[in-house]
DNA sequence: CTCCATTTGTTCCTGTTTTCACAAATATAT
DNA sequence: ATATATTTGTGAAAACAGGAACAAATGGAG
């Protein structure tokens, strides 16, 4: 169905474009820490786990950042990238459902890394409303629409069971929120202008044993 | 890079065709407790967030499972994907990194409705090797390839910070570990043998970011 | 039995994405 | 200076994936 790409003057590139180059990213800013100063396309791909066509066309979509004969300068791409990505400043996010997953994602290191702040979380049980978890206070979710509004968030993450999904993401959407990522196995039912990502552990697990069965069955 | 590709005497399919089959084997699924017996590709499209053409087309390179003027039947469309996908017998898994997304994982409901099941842990911290938790006994780093070997496990969660993930994916491959679902942010270098999915979630995010920040500057 | 409304399976076409391949640019050595 | 070795940026070509569209099949109504 409607892939989603993003066109500029110059030209359209992919919504895959857009992840990669945040996969560039964290991986210069490891190089960087390892004393790195210079980097080529060819040389950082196996980083990367893509081809260095792809690597330099990613970028070229955004201007010139490399020296010819040379390479990429760590710290100038770096900044780059953040400029493009966004990540130069920081992003406030919103969380709902604090189960086992929920939590997980609260202390998650990976996100300050990128900018990135859960500043509110929410939570149907009344058990869990009231404590606080990594330094954020769980709210009933009858205050969602008010804090969210308030904090002016405009990224959730969603992390409830299944047959509630569609009926918080309404509320999120009602709230303001413009971005979703999605872990709950459901598709979402959000107006257009509204970017839901899926991330699908249980699709990426089955698809997993299809590749060992087939593998098995080969050998 | 080289793009997961599978072949058969009849035909090339893409990787992303059998996720999309564990999306429609769930949903299919949900359809059926609903008491939902049949159900055309125009039909079941609104769940899938999948034109019906592609719905047919990816069945369509593993068999004719429908009927014409009638559509599916839902209870037989729910076996074949199951056989197709091999989540018609019990896969058993191995995790590593009982941090806190390990332990989410450990408690996750949506795996053993697809027949999965976390069989081992294992951890390198003191600390939590001993304890029990969602009924998976944490065992030391050291016993990761005894038990992976006893116990037959062919694939592997991988929830390490991402420090110790290169090193902990070579262990697993010796212990012989086929398949790793790769929660950590680094690209991991394995054998072409063995397959790797990765679940990144900063690069979700980010990518989110950038949409949003986009469609701000537009409005 | 015939006609009509459905719906599948599949072919063909179109637009996208990736890779190839090379000119242009840079640096280094002699 | 000049030649040589790199490496980028980018058109052009190849490889792919998705969707339109339609023949073939089915069931139901009259």
């Amino acid at each position: 169905m409607e892939r989603e790409r993003i066109c500029t003057k110059k030209s359209c590139f992919s919504f895959d474009t857009i992840k990669r180059l945040s996969l560039y990213l964290r991986n210069l800013k490891r190089l960087k820490e390892k004393g790195i100063e210079v980097i080529s396309s060819d040389r950082i791909i196996p980083l990367l786990n893509v081809s260095s066509a792809q690597f330099r066309k990613d970028l070229s979509y955004f201007g010139e950042f490399g020296k010819r004969g040379v390479g990429y300068e760590v710290g100038r791409l770096i900044k780059e990238l953040e400029e493009i990505l966004g990540t130069n400043k920081e992003w406030k996010i919103a969380l709902v459902g604090v189960g086992r997953l929920g939590q997980a994602l609260l202390g998650f290191e990976g996100f300050s890394k990128f900018n990135i702040k859960i500043v509110c979380a929410f939570d149907i049980d009344k058990k869990k409303v009231g404590k606080v978890i990594e330094g954020v206070k769980v709210e009933d979710m009858k205050k969602l629409k008010t804090i969210i509004k308030r904090k002016r968030v405009k990224i959730a993450l969603l992390c409830t069971p299944p047959h509630s999904a569609q009926e918080v993401s309404e509320k999120l959407v009602a709230a303001g929120i413009r971005g979703i990522l999605n872990f709950s196995p459901l598709i979402l039912k959000v107006p257009s202008s509204v970017f839901v990502s899926n991330v699908d552990m249980a699709c990426e697990l089955e698809s997993l044993i299809f590749f060992l069965k087939r593998n098995e069955r080969k050998v």
